[in-house]
DNA sequence: TGTGCATATTTGGCAAATCGCATATGATAC
DNA sequence: GTATCATATGCGATTTGCCAAATATGCACA
């Protein structure tokens, strides 16, 4: 006999994977833009391998998708449902934060690091 | 330092509380309309400290409150954010679903017991 | 004052989540 | 090939969550 309580157990178990404020933060920022792991680490101040497991965690959920690009691996949010619960807990994304990608210093991801220039420094012989 | 992932902490506490299907029956079942202890304990077919356990929990996170009647205790949905993330998962409540209260045969409350009526048998003396 | 009823709390064992750290993979550049 | 860079995985220790069972509280009524 199944039990009453495994209707909810699907729900249950999305709203389990948003009680983490380290998973919830990453989600929030890639509900607004997609980004490379290196972004999350220097944005969430976090060591690498941490980073990329609760990146696991959401990508074995179905919740995100990853995308390489070069070196670098681009997570996206891909589950609407998803993006519906963040927009009910913590608001809409406000407009001028959507595609808006800060300059992080610690990243240093093609997207993030700011071109690289000539310095030439003229010493004496 | 405050920890940049301090900001999401309350959010995700929120979250972690709805994370369990055992939890989340009882919050559908309260925003619905308010229900003892004995109704949820028949509802969900768990033992009575289990689901007094669970009550404490929601209790003490601020999303539900109790009032006693009589020998009862009824509790009730009081968070509206809870409320909101409800309905965001588990869609609003059916309008005809609300403020209806089942009798469960299990549930000895006076709002669920079908009032008593004599039940005289004649048998041979 | 005792007895019964509805609900609450405590305790404890076990499973799962968390998180730090070492290391592996896999692609690219040299 | 080797080195390097970004990311992933594995492992272990600690913490937290879950749930069952026993017991406690508190109230109503006789």
């Amino acid at each position: 006999m199944t039990n009453p309580a495994d209707f909810y157990t699907p729900y249950a178990d999305r709203f389990k994977l948003l009680g983490h404020p380290v998973r919830l933060q990453i989600l929030d920022d890639l509900r607004r833009n997609p980004e490379c792991v290196c972004h999350l680490e220097a944005a969430l101040r976090r060591p690498q391998p941490y980073i990329s497991q609760q990146l696991r965690v959401l990508r074995e959920a179905g919740v995100v998708a990853d995308r390489k690009d070069g070196l670098n691996v681009y997570y996206h949010l891909v589950d609407p449902q998803t993006a519906t619960l963040l927009n009910a807990a913590l608001g809409p994304v406000l407009p001028e934060t959507r595609n808006l990608r800060e300059k992080l210093p610690d990243c240093t991801c093609p997207k993030c690091a700011p071109p690289l220039v000539a310095e030439i420094t003229l010493v004496e012989s």
